[in-house]
DNA sequence: TTGAAAGCGCTAACAT
DNA sequence: ATGTTAGCGCTTTCAA
């Protein structure tokens, strides 16, 4: 086994040129004369040259900017727990001389965002990380962005059509499923269920509207007990969304609530909890800090776990290997559907990112 | 933010000594006076460092040499999961020059384990990841690799005996409780609930009975509806075996059952599904292929994933660690209890590592 | 258009 | 015991 590598020296030496040289048309710089170059290629087509990444990586000593450009984890705590990945990221990734900046965009408002995505764009990062909760106001960003050639990974929401260099996330359909199967296990008595968005502008968000979808394909195909699947969307910061809750939590034949946004779980646990109703089962995303609290009481059963953490710190570690390392990142990385009891919820606290 | 990172030499000169003296306390390799470490420390201790692997690794032109002695992944699924944890390792690490090679052995001989352990260590690895299946000769081939002072990681089973520089798994005890929670959600009549234990290895009941603690203790205190549970310990092996678990079956009351051991899960799964109990709620462990059958079918409910492949690729992460950057690895690294449904099992199966 | 040479941060051999 | 220095493989600057 020829365990010994080839050196760019060694491609110089056989070539008859220097490294300098060889380097120029490794990389296409140009200034070399025809008759060097072809020299050169000639060698590179004999042997297999594998340029070492590391040594690359230290040569060019250079440091690179990523930007994450996500909701304000201030306002958020979903948010929030993609920023701790984000921050480990940081320490992770700092050695190798990577820069990460956190640029929030206020939640709720559109014009923000573009706001911001213009200013990620003056600060010229060497890649960005995003979650574009923002369908339409995205798209124009993300050509902003190719434009510059500057590449990007998106997170938590899917936009096929911005062709960035990595998507990671979840199977919102499936997500759908998953939840619908938990609510249906060892139902014995039929009655109505409720599919809550809880959000500023479900309409605008798919994958909210992925997951309602994959939820009502499970029960086409699973009818006993039967059920009426009823979709509500409220918007948490209107006046009267207490009492459009009330009013659907009195529905007697209620057997279970679905939620599809992280926040919007506590916030149907705590008018449930209110109201002393824990036979209604509960589902909703994430474990969020207001989320535990429910789960541990009972309240909510059953918390499907879309590790937003992990997600943001996925992100970074693809960016980092498409820039130090040239290396391809997957283009579609699944996240595993995480189902959270009250059993296995410290299992899950305590184990980190790895 | 101070993004300009520490070097050796700033340390140096910081402590007033060469960056020789300083890369001899960072290493331990003696030869340094006490005056001299003394100084180095304080500044060590008053500042962040963290080493430049990549400088590191082009610095010290070395391989380390790490050696997977696991069963062999051709022979059984579940150690083909933990085989593909070793692949992914293999090309994340590929390039610090880390080489990771398969040393599998038969399952069914433990000649096969003994015979192969010789072979590991001749090989002189510079670090090796085992998981133990069998206690009594698992032992003395750990003492063999204390005394050539080759680090070991073990993963999947524990034996806290040998002393590893790691150990990867999950936590029995709340192991039991999740899979009572899971049989307890939605119950509505009363009932019997079964626990087995189908193993032929009485060695690693510790394990097992751990479970089933965690699982009575679940039910110690949630008491509605009430359950009686009773314990089996069979031996797939015996020819009665069948006799016994139709017998079980043949319980009117019956509920439930908790199979601990992940091959047991099956063999119960088919004799259910034979006789067309789907009443009967399952739960067991792991998502080996026959598992998924029954998990697809409905026979099983819930199966408790321990993650073979994260187990093994955070096996080689924890060593690489150690090897290359002196880094402590936990002692124990307790993974999440992952809860798979019939939903979430293909989100399990194409995920990556993460 | 070219080659020589100075780094990148760290290791390790070699003089003091 | 300590400092100096020559690499590791590649990049990049600077003369020529």
């Amino acid at each position: 086994m020829n365990t010994k590598n080839i050196r760019i020296k060694d491609i110089a030496t056989l070539a008859g040129v220097s490294t300098g040289t060889v380097d120029r048309v490794l990389h296409k710089r140009g200034r070399v004369s025809k008759a060097a170059e072809e020299k050169v290629r000639k060698i590179l087509d004999e042997i297999d040259y594998k340029p070492n990444p590391i040594a690359r990586s230290l040569g060019s000593n250079k440091k690179y900017k990523i930007i994450a450009l996500i909701p304000d984890p201030g306002q958020n705590p979903y948010w929030e727990l993609a920023n701790q990945g984000l921050i480990q990221a940081q320490t992770e990734w700092a050695r190798y001389g990577i820069q990460i900046e956190l640029f929030p965009f206020d939640m709720g408002g559109k014009e923000s965002f573009k706001k911001k995505a213009q200013e990620v764009l003056s600060a010229q990062p060497d890649g960005v990380l995003t979650a574009p909760i923002y369908y339409d106001e995205a798209l124009p960003v993300f050509n902003l962005f190719k434009n510059h050639s500057i590449p990007y990974v998106l997170f938590n929401t899917n936009i096929p059509a911005a062709h960035p260099l990595s998507f990671i996330g979840q199977d919102s359909f499936q997500s759908g499923k998953v939840a619908a199967g938990l609510m249906h296990f060892g139902q014995h008595l039929s009655g109505t269920l409720a599919v809550l968005h809880l959000d500023e502008d479900s309409h605008n968000s798919i994958h909210l509207l992925e997951k309602e979808r994959g939820f009502r394909d499970y029960f086409n195909n699973n009818g006993h007990p039967a059920f009426e699947i009823n979709e509500f969307n409220f918007n948490p910061e209107d006046a009267d969304f207490p009492g459009h809750l009330q009013h659907l939590l009195s529905d007697p034949k209620l057997r279970g609530i679905f939620v599809s946004t992280s926040r919007g779980t506590s916030l149907v646990a705590s008018c449930l909890e209110k109201q002393g109703k824990k036979d209604i089962r509960l589902i909703g995303y994430d474990m969020l800090t207001e989320n535990l609290k429910y789960l541990r009481s009972g309240t909510i059963d059953f918390l499907i776990n879309q590790n937003p953490k992990r997600q943001a710190f996925l992100g970074i570690s693809h960016l980092v290997n498409h820039l130090m390392f040239k290396e391809k990142a997957p283009d579609l990385d699944l996240f595993p559907l995480e189902v959270i009891t009250r059993q296995n919820l410290d299992s899950y606290l305590s184990s980190g990112i790895h």
